[in-house]
DNA sequence: ACCATTACATACCGAACGGTATGGATGTGT
DNA sequence: ACACATCCATACCGTTCGGTATGTAATGGT
């Protein structure tokens, strides 16, 4: 054994965690299987239950791990960092509009599908959950403010309001493509939620 | 018996819908149990099967006469016998934001709650739901398209994409608010998609 | 009055579920 | 080299699930 980049555990805790992310993504969380997740993975039981207590716990590490990541590394490290953040804002719609792959679109987002299916459910879920939703929004309306202070965006807007606008409609706009099973109904529907956006600019 | 206005078959079957939407509304349709539903009604499994084959049967029959009848009555009806679409579209916005009860507002819409955890997953009540969604979104279409013959919506709108939008953003809205158990977040997105249809106007 | 169909109740089935108890292998610090 | 915690595999458990087979009471047409 030469070089082992990371430890054999996390490793396998890695591979856990992702299939369990598909698994979830594809079936929902109460509908996702332990034993289809130990199938993609190869491991047993054993395994799964001594780096995760428990299946909510499972579930609850894809979220802050998982999908966190994602929408951090996509969305709020980029509204954030930029500099003409809501330029960056309508460039991240365009671009989610135009070019999501159909796999994507089917799917649906995954914070959007386990909201819908968990929040009333679990509390725990609910607050892990609405952790990210409201950094979502955050991210959104400080945008929206820098761009304020920027003189591009009207100052009679609401950030706060116009944020959680934003994002609801943005779920919205990928929950309605994922039921047309349609890239395209996406695209024009993000078209018109850039266009709202827009609407708000000097 | 002196009068009875229903045979009681359907009374049975009524019942067992009525509750199996309450369970489906609640749980989801995958964790809805039958037994609950058994429980609810006071009936058994000889009664549900005899009027349903199956579980997905039930399901669909409560998407088809319990959702559907609800948005029809409540959307469909008030914006196509309007004579001011437009304008009733406005309200019912405005309404559904002011006056939706908590508990609605923490189960979600039955539509979109079934759309997100179904749709990818049994092809029958994907079409089953996109019937509606797509009635939906055809309803308020017809509604912009009108609105224009009035000359109160401007002429270069695209009333497809804006009415593909406005019933993604309306679920997108009632999503968040949902997962905030939010009345109030539910009113101010619903705001702000009252003031998207507004920007459409002359 | 008779018979067939409808309308339910009861008891039961196989499968899949999440979770656990136990045991062995593999490092790891000392 | 020894003790010990970490890491994972195997076998098993109780429960719940949707669905079915069978039986029985009510109903409705003739």
């Amino acid at each position: 054994m030469v070089a082992m980049d990371a430890k054999q555990p996390d490793l396998t805790r890695d591979k856990l965690l992702r299939a369990a992310f598909g698994e979830i993504h594809r079936q929902g969380f109460q509908a996702a299987s332990i034993a289809n997740i130990l199938a993609d993975t190869g491991f047993t039981k054993g395994a799964l239950y001594h780096h995760f207590p428990t299946k909510q716990a499972l579930g609850l590490a894809v979220i802050e791990e998982v999908i966190y990541g994602y929408l951090d590394g996509l969305i709020f490290k980029a509204l954030g960092e930029s500099d003409r953040p809501v330029e960056t804002l309508l460039e991240i719609i365009s671009i989610s509009g135009a070019q999501t792959d159909r796999e994507s679109i089917c799917l649906g987002c995954p914070l959007n599908n386990l909201m819908q299916e968990m929040s009333p459910l679990d509390e725990a879920f609910k607050d892990c959950l609405n952790a990210i939703l409201i950094n979502w929004k955050g991210a959104v309306e400080q945008a929206l403010l820098r761009g304020k202070e920027q003189r591009v965006i009207r100052s009679d807007v609401d950030c706060g309001a116009a944020a959680l606008f934003v994002v609801s409609a943005w779920e919205g706009c990928v929950g309605t493509a994922k039921n047309l099973q349609s890239a395209e109904a996406y695209g024009l529907c993000m078209l018109q939620l850039h266009g709202f956006v827009s609407s708000l600019m000097i």
